[in-house]
DNA sequence: TGCCAGCATGTCACATCTGACATAGACTCG
DNA sequence: CGAGTCTATGTCAGATGTGACATGCTGGCA
């Protein structure tokens, strides 16, 4: 069970931060959490760069206000699922998603 | 509960298939269903160029062979998320899983 | 023909995620 | 100050996803 794993590494370790204790995890874990840092910060961006609150996307999203902020907030308990649904919500096409995962790439290759 | 009519759309309509049956669906739905088609095509394709079988790939992610399957029929009851990491897993760079996205832009901007 | 690897499909108990709600802090405006 | 908006954080019941297992189908090979 990898979620598992992944719930209590992340747990134990970081907080929203960035690329600094990956020590623990494996690559693919370190460029999946990776990945997640950089929608939600992606995500932030976008929701204001349109002018909306968490509670306006909330809504487009039929989701709550709370969700959101955990989102951006990069909580582990929130799931790539949420995050990409929560960015086209926002208005992204999936062009700006590829740009947004590749332009990550200065972390980890 | 946005996940709860998704599954019931997609329980309903589609089945593998492509990008046929979007009717009911708000742009948003469909290119989020669109990126789990494009996704789970790219992590066939992956594996089977490095020579793995399912149950190979199954090990690396600690997950089953049966749900390795389910991956790559885009079956609605797997998430992005276990699709990114099976993706990851398959040796999958951050900006492959970005070239891959892009690449789907063909049927729906 | 039998045997075996690979893939698909269904099911289930259990882990995880989700929306909703409550609550609190920061900030602005009157 | 008090009221309003925006955001952060915690909690919980119920929805959803998960790994594992069983089983069936296919094609290859001896």
């Amino acid at each position: 069970m990898k979620p598992a794993k992944r719930k209590r590494l992340e747990k134990a370790g970081w907080k929203v931060g960035s690329a600094k204790d990956f020590l623990g995890l494996t690559p693919e874990e370190a460029a999946f959490v990776e990945l997640k840092l950089t929608l939600s910060a992606s995500l932030k961006e976008r929701r204001q760069q349109h002018g909306l609150s968490q509670s306006d996307l909330a809504k487009r999203l039929r989701s709550s206000q709370s969700r959101v902020a955990k989102m951006e907030a990069s909580d582990p308990a929130v799931s790539l699922d949420l995050l990409v649904r929560a960015l086209f919500a926002a208005g992204a096409k999936k062009k700006d998603i590829a740009k947004a995962i590749a332009k990550s790439e200065s972390i980890a290759a």
